[in-house]
Order: C-alpha cells, then sequence, then structure tokens
RNA sequence: GCCAGGGUAGGGUAGUCUGGUUAUCCUAAGGGGCUGUGGAUCCCUCGACCCGGGUUCAAAUCUCGGCCCUGGCCCCA
C-alpha cells in the first residue's frame, strides 16, 4: 500500500474541524486588532530563502528546479515571502501595514513530536511603523491570540541590546557562539568559552543577565543601551495592559536580522519541540532591494498548539439526522431543507435502511433525531428526539428548528 | 546525520523469548431477520503479520538490509 510522505498527515473530519476552530479564532483575533490575511506563493526562488537565512539552509529545504530550470524551495517559512511582497506590491501603501497569515510550510527534517515536514504557521507582521507602541501592540497581539486557543504557555520578552552592548568588543565569531550559548542556557560551554578568552567578570555578568528579571537592574549590568528609553516604553505598555510574560534576554533568535525586542511562547507539556511562538523586531526589507524599514511579527507553530491542546481542542458540530419512512422521503426533504436553511447540519439515511436502523444509527452520529412518518405528514408536524436525553416531543416544524438551533448556540 | 523503542484487519490487541493446526480477542464497518423508538437483539459477512533478501522441510516468530512510526540528540528561519 502507498504510503503518505514523511513527516506528513492525513487528517480526518474530527480532526480538521477542531484545527479549522482554533485557526477561526486565531483569525478573529488578528482581525480585531486590523490585521488582514495576505497569501504568498507555496513556493518561491530559492535565493529569497537562502538571501535571508544564508546558504546553509539549503539541506533543510524542499528544493527543485522547474522544466524552466529556475532554482525554486517550498517555503519554510513566511517572513521572507511576506517581505518580498510588501517590496514588490505594496511599497506605498499607507503605514502601518499591518497584516496576517495562515500558510503551510515545508523543512526537510528529522521528524519528531511536534515536528513535521509540512506544517502550518499563523503569523502576523508589523511593516513600517517604528515605535515603543508598536512593538507592544505586537506583543500584546501574541499573548492574545495565544490565549483564545486555550493553550497553556508562557511568554518570554527580551531584548537583544542587551548581551550585544556586554559583547560589543568581543569578535563576531566568538559573539555568535556566546548568544546560542546563553539561548540554550548552556553555562557549562559558556564558561568554557569565556575562559579561554580570559574575561572571568563578563561571564558573571552574562549569567546575571539572563536569569534577570528586573529591568532597572538589567540596565545595571549591561551598561549604556541607546534603546534603553524605548525598552521601558514597551514593557510599560506591556505591563499597563497585564500582559503576563517574563524577562529573557538571553534570547538570541538565531539570525542576524533582528534587531530589538525578541520573544517566544512555550507551552509546558510538548517536550523537546516545545516553542509555540516566536517572534521580534526586524529589519529585512534592506537585503531584497527594498528601502530599510522596520518591522516586527512573529508566527505561531499551528501544529504544536494542536498538540499541546490535545483532545480538549473538538467542539462538537450538532447535527440532526431525518429518519423517515419511504413513503414520507418527499416531506423529509422538505423539512431537511428548513434545518439546512437554519444553518443545521443535517442527514438523512442514503443506505435504504428500516426505520429501527436509520435510529440505531443517527444515536451514534446525530444529537437529534427528526421523524417523519406517516402520522407527521398527516399532521404536518415532526417527532423531534433528543438522543441524548431521549426525550421526543411532537411539534411543529418551526418548533423543532428552533430547538435545535437554541442546542447548538449553547453547545 | 546520530541514539533508543516500535510496525499483526479501519482502530485497539494476543501470539514473537522457545519457528510447526484454519493467527487470538475487543471494537468498528457491511448484509439479513425484526418494521414507529431498533442506542436493543439474533444470524451472516468483510478484513491483517510493513517491504525485500537470507537461514530452514517449515518464518508473524530467527537473521540482514530498507521503509515508516514514536521519543530523544543535532538543528530550529
Amino acid at each position: 500500500m502507498l504510503q503518505k510522505p514523511r513527516g506528513t498527515r492525513d487528517f480526518l473530519p474530527d480532526e480538521m474541524e477542531a484545527r479549522r476552530a482554533v485557526e477561526w479564532r486565531l483569525r478573529e483575533v488578528a482581525r480585531r486588532w486590523g490585521y488582514r490575511e495576505v497569501c504568498t506563493p507555496e513556493f518561491e526562488d530559492l535565493e529569497l530563502f537562502t538571501m535571508r537565512s544564508g546558504e546553509g539552509i539549503i539541506g533543510e529545504m524542499y528544493v527543485f528546479e522547474d522544466k524552466g530550470g529556475r532554482k525554486l524551495a517550498l517555503r519554510p517559512e513566511i517572513t521572507a515571502a511576506v517581505i518580498r511582497m510588501y517590496i514588490n506590491e505594496a511599497k506605498v501603501a499607507p503605514k502601518p501595514l499591518r497584516w496576517c497569515y495562515y500558510a503551510d510550510c515545508f523543512r526537510y527534517e528529522r521528524p519528531q513530536k511536534g515536528r513535521y515536514r509540512q506544517f502550518w504557521q499563523f503569523g502576523v507582521e508589523l511593516i513600517g511603523a517604528d515605535s515603543a507602541i508598536a512593538d507592544a501592540e505586537v506583543i500584546m497581539l501574541a499573548s492574545d491570540m495565544l490565549n483564545a486557543t486555550g493553550v497553556r504557555y508562557d511568554l518570554k520578552v527580551g531584548h537583544l541590546s542587551f548581551v550585544k552592548n556586554l559583547l560589543k568588543d568581543v569578535e563576531p565569531e566568538i559573539q555568535r557562539k556566546i548568544r546560542a550559548q546563553l539561548d540554550k542556557k548552556d553555562f557549562e560551554g559558556l564558561n568554557l568559552t569565556l575562559d579561554s578568552m580570559n574575561k572571568p567578570d563578563l561571564a558573571e555578568s552574562l549569567t546575571t543577565l539572563v536569569a534577570c528579571q528586573d529591568l532597572n537592574e538589567a540596565f545595571e549590568i549591561a551598561g549604556a543601551i541607546p534603546e534603553r528609553e524605548r525598552i521601558e516604553q514597551t514593557m510599560g505598555y506591556l505591563d499597563a495592559a497585564k500582559v503576563k510574560y517574563s524577562l529573557n534576554l538571553g534570547i538570541a533568535r538565531g539570525l542576524d536580522y533582528y534587531t530589538g525586542i525578541v520573544f517566544e511562547g512555550f507551552a509546558d507539556n510538548l517536550g523537546a519541540e516545545n516553542q509555540i511562538l516566536g517572534g521580534g523586531v526586524y529589519r529585512l526589507a534592506h537585503l531584497f532591494g527594498g528601502d530599510d524599514v522596520a518591522s516586527c511579527g512573529f508566527a505561531i507553530g499551528f501544529d504544536r498548539v494542536m498538540v499541546s491542546l490535545g483532545e480538549s481542542a473538538g467542539k462538537k458540530d450538532t447535527v440532526a439526522a431525518i429518519v423517515c419512512t419511504p413513503e414520507a422521503r418527499n416531506r423529509a426533504l422538505d423539512v431537511a431543507k428548513a434545518f439546512r436553511s437554519a444553518g443545521i447540519r443535517t442527514e438523512m439515511d442514503l443506505m435504504g435502511r428500516g426505520f429501527g436502523q436509520q435510529l440505531a444509527h443517527a444515536a451514534k452520529s446525530a444529537a437529534f433525531a427528526v421523524i417523519i412518518g406517516q402520522r407527521e405528514v398527516e399532521s404536518s408536524e415532526v417527532t423531534l428526539k433528543n438522543l441524548q436525553s431521549g426525550e421526543q416531543k411532537t411539534i411543529t416544524l418551526d418548533a423543532a428548528v428552533a430547538e435545535v438551533v437554541a442546542s447548538g448556540s449553547r453547545g
């Protein structure tokens, strides 16, 4: 039998409904903040991604050549494409641009819990606003969106200037190494690195800084930071808005184009791949030949959110099953039409089952049975049976529809 | 790329150590009886040893390779 490609998944209706429900909660929050959805191509010029992240990522992408000999790649992330689109299509649009996306991405990596080769990201990008309140808005939105999903998480907020300032006299190569070790909280390796440089007090400052939960203290450790006022303002807005976060000034976020605030979200029940959100302030547009523009954005690892939510994610659709005798089928079709017009998922027997077996099937798949037989045809009513409680009553069609609709809005 | 544990009907499983009858049980699915409560009950049916090589009279079972799954390492844009 044919298997699906490694690291991909099939989604059956139950799971799909759960995913759509969470997806729409995210969309709805983004919409309320004014972030409008955009869509970019599933594949792009390979160059777009190597310009952003370096040649090293080719090994972790789905790269192919098309029939015209173009080097293309399935998108491994969306930010680069969104910024390309901004430069191509929207450079002169009124600022700021508030955009969001929900899209699948592809990475050629070893699958494990919460990591798949095809995975979905829900992200937002705020383009062209360069202020403390802009940074704060994006973080507040991140918090709002994660809250809407119901996932349990920790939000960590940091800023690159602190570590950068402490390391300003260190060679770039070593800087990179130290930042990676701080990000991983690999203090053993960090001490080794610093020992070899003969700077014991730097180690002290760095480890204290990473653990530091107080902004003023952090400024004392890190020394004079030009962005101090903006950082204080941003954090002030977050505190005023009662955003739940903790300070983590060790966050490195891998790549060099991040310039300021950075933040990450972690689920507490996921194992090794527990990061469910990552983002920050970055400058990327100039890489793709645009004018330099400040941007801030984040992406939510949608699949990890779903794994973290587990079984709790699902909310079942209310289903009405029409149960009828063959003679009553035309009337039953009218009844079904009325239920469907009211927005109720309504199903009829297609298997030629007898009355009893229709009901038996309904009991497994529906919340209500709507019974239409000779008696109901004659009285122009329907018998509505609540399949959970077993109660039933013969009432008008309108009353039956109203009752099913009401039960759906409760659920 | 590395390490560990796995892969038996649609789902869940027994059997594997110690090779040997028609591969166990639950569930789901389909057909039939019953024809206004059948979420019951009775009868019937469908359906599996991941793939390939090796050992053997004989392989789900032992062995080698591959594929895939689960978790971890690495990486994580």
